[in-house]
DNA sequence: GGTTGATGATCCGTGTCTAA
DNA sequence: TTAGACACGGATCATCAACC
């Protein structure tokens, strides 16, 4: 849960709270249809003459936005180790089922094998038939695409039908229809699509200036972050080995003005970005305790209600027990006379 | 059109942590 | 103590844009 900005570099991660610790099928399940999601929209995009040219996107970074509008607390950079990890096993697995099928059937499938079985053959102890076959979904089908997309001369992927989905059809319409918007001007010439994702609230700045961080929700990195501040594993591993060829060293009065303005510029962002934190803090500090208190409510009531019913009982009780003192004293009446 | 550099994606090995 | 999962970083490949 410490996983934060630190060591994940983007400043819109400033505000993420990553989950650590092992993924469970859930988080899985959602880091597959995730990168499903990013292949569909990358085979689409790729497919839009307009789109040509443009510079890559931080597949990560959407994935990762992705993954926390469903529930998934994850950073891209776990998301990437956790698919690394998953692709290596999904391999393992999927080439020892080659295997068996070509032989015909002299080796049991890796579903029927047991651990140490599965360890001799250095496979994977315990992949789940659900990821499995999410994962046949995604790659295989991806390998069609992109062998149908390669086999038509000059024809480009957009021929190409996107799979459908696993899971969902309505979370797969609703971000390919955010990605399916002409994209808009671009000022910052890297990613569009994480921003497009998420409904931003109104920014406090005018749309010129390099955008801050919205105070509301996690949102996706937007354009100027993801990219001075990008982090996707191949950067995070490259940055802190140079770069910075942006800052001229001819300096004169105009550069330094530049560099004041820049450093001023960027003070005031910071200060944003601060103030929104805050602002995000207190109200969540606020939503926990109201929270609490409606806990504390329904326990109270839940209290009352078994107080409620403890006394009906009692109540109960006493009257059967009334009735058979009654009865027993009106039979002793009746057999005395 | 070929070359080069930047960037992103993936593969792979290995270190670290944690639960059994 | 050990196995499994996560995390990290180097190496390599692919793609794209800039340049000649």
């Amino acid at each position: 849960m410490d996983l934060t900005m630190a060591n994940q570099g983007g400043n819109n991660n400033m505000l993420r709270d990553y989950r650590k610790g092992n993924w469970n099928l859930q988080e899985t399940m959602v880091l597959i249809e995730a990168k499903k999601m990013d292949d569909q929209r990358r085979m689409k995009r790729v497919g839009e003459s307009s789109e040509r040219g443009k510079p890559a996107e931080l597949r990560w970074k959407w994935v990762e936005d992705y993954c926390w509008k469903n529930g998934c607390l994850r950073s891209q950079n776990q998301c990437n180790d956790k698919w690394d990890n998953l692709m290596r096993d999904f391999k393992k697995v999927r080439e020892y089922e080659r295997r068996v099928a070509e032989r015909g059937g002299e080796e049991k499938s890796y579903w029927r094998i047991d651990k140490n079985e599965r360890k001799d053959n250095n496979l994977p102890s315990n992949m789940l038939p659900q990821i499995y076959e999410a994962l046949v979904e995604v790659v295989e089908r991806k390998g069609q695409r992109e062998a149908a997309a390669s086999g038509g001369a000059g024809s480009s992927r957009a021929n190409v039908v996107p799979a459908t989905s696993i899971v969902e059809k309505s979370a797969a319409s609703h971000v390919l229809g955010h990605l399916s918007m002409p994209p808009p001007v671009q000022q910052y010439p890297i990613i569009q699509a994480p921003a497009m994702l998420l409904p931003l609230p109104p920014p406090a700045q005018a749309p010129a200036e390099p955008p801050t961080i919205p105070s509301s929700q996690p949102l996706p990195a937007s354009d100027s972050e993801t990219s001075e501040y990008s982090d996707s594993p191949a950067k995070r591993r490259k940055r802190g080995s140079g770069g910075g060829d942006g800052e001229g060293t001819s300096g004169g009065v105009g550069t330094l003005e530049e560099v004041g303005s820049a450093i001023s510029k960027s003070a005031s962002i910071i200060a944003e970005a601060i103030r929104s934190c805050e602002e995000r803090e207190e109200r969540r500090h606020r939503e926990v305790v109201s929270l609490q208190q409606r806990r504390l409510e329904i326990e109270e009531s839940k209290a009352e209600m078994n107080r409620q019913g403890i006394n009906g009982l009692v109540d109960a009780i006493n009257k059967l027990a009334n009735s058979i003192l009654a009865l027993a004293a009106h039979k002793d009446q009746s057999t005395s006379k």
